[in-house]
DNA sequence: CCAAGTATGTTGACACTGTCTAGTTCGCAT
DNA sequence: ATGCGAACTAGACAGTGTCAACATACTTGG
């Protein structure tokens, strides 16, 4: 017991889609999403996820959701694995680690902040986007506040993560090679004044 | 006469079909660009364009080199009105023509710049992306050379407008109005230093 | 412990999509 | 003027999301 794969007909169908959709677009790209094919998968008929995400864009969302997770994840062991506690290197070791997932989960990452169509107000999407929201807000504290406020150094840092991600994935004229893109952003980031 | 209106049956359809495929996505966002949606606003059948875009990525890939066109046009317009012609100055104006391009034509931009399959070997792409990045290398051209190069001060200024434009159109929890982000931006700034 | 009810799954259908293959029509060059 | 090729139409096919009707298995109230 304990063991949920104990449901009704299949167990746990719900998580299973969204493991063969995060799967799916891993090997065909984040436009290959698709109900059918993510059924297909999960070795279900097309219709049977409907049940539980109604539409496409509630199992989107649900990888989306899924993805956020991940991405925190990826963002806070970099932080921790960080030996230097000086602000300004732990906010070097996100950014590591959030172009580590970018490298490792390049659609997912596009699903996630590209422009698909979501669902914001779905409950568990909320709840996992607030996870990588924190780890901005813990990297972006010690920040100097200007007059944009500490919302302004939010802005700004998360802009530069996700501008630079996005110049790494979409731009070819860019010609940046993505596996060095952890030391590239580094070696960009300003120089931002820092409390203690 | 010079009237290109005297084409073979329609008249110019390759460029009626960009069109048609902007106002589109004007109307419906970027996913529902469709070859047979734009043929029928065009008025020709469903098989018309696939002489002039063999695949649906033919179509996207032209109508994002047409964005492109405008991009760089509605940075060089603020440019040229900004009457103060200190680099910073010009910098920032390049930011709101930017961002005023975004408001104006936010699924277009997502096109452009969100994870969609383009051609990027398409020549018409090439030439007019090279116009929205011969902006990128005159605005950055007055900043202080760093460790990374002026390549590196272009990737960062890049990833700034990039970034926050990504956050303005699709991060809701951000709660930012579309409208104000010229300004926000230009708030959020840093204050690079500059040459002369 | 069994019956009813509900969650979960299947099958089939519909409209829509991109793309391919044939045919048709029109304009231009030889 | 006649052929020839470019531009367009019509039809077909596989694949898509989504809906409706039905089947099954678990769960829970009596």
């Amino acid at each position: 017991m304990g063991n949920k794969k104990t449901a009704h007909h299949h167990g746990d169908l719900r998580a299973t889609l969204v493991k063969a959709g995060v799967e799916l677009i891993r090997e065909l790209g984040p436009d290959a999403l698709s109900i059918r094919k993510v059924a297909a998968k999960a070795g279900v008929s097309h219709a049977a996820p409907a049940h539980h995400f109604p539409t496409l864009a509630h199992l989107r969302t649900a990888i989306v959701a899924y993805g956020h997770e991940q991405f925190a994840q990826h963002m806070r062991d970099e932080m921790d694995a960080e030996p230097d506690k000086d602000p300004r290197a732990i906010l070097l070791a996100a950014g590591r680690g959030y172009m580590k997932f970018v490298i490792g989960n390049a659609a997912l990452y596009q699903l996630m902040f590209g422009g698909s169509q979501k669902l914001y107000e779905d409950e568990v999407l909320q709840v996992s986007a607030s996870k990588s929201r924190a780890v901005l807000e813990q990297i972006t504290a010690p920040m100097v506040v200007g007059k944009a406020g500490s919302k302004g150094n939010q802005l700004l840092v998360w802009s530069i993560f996700h501008g630079f991600a996005g110049i790494v994935l979409n731009d070819n004229s860019a010609e940046l090679d993505i596996e060095s893109a952890p030391e590239y952003l580094e070696s960009i980031f300003p120089d931002f004044p820092m409390n203690s």
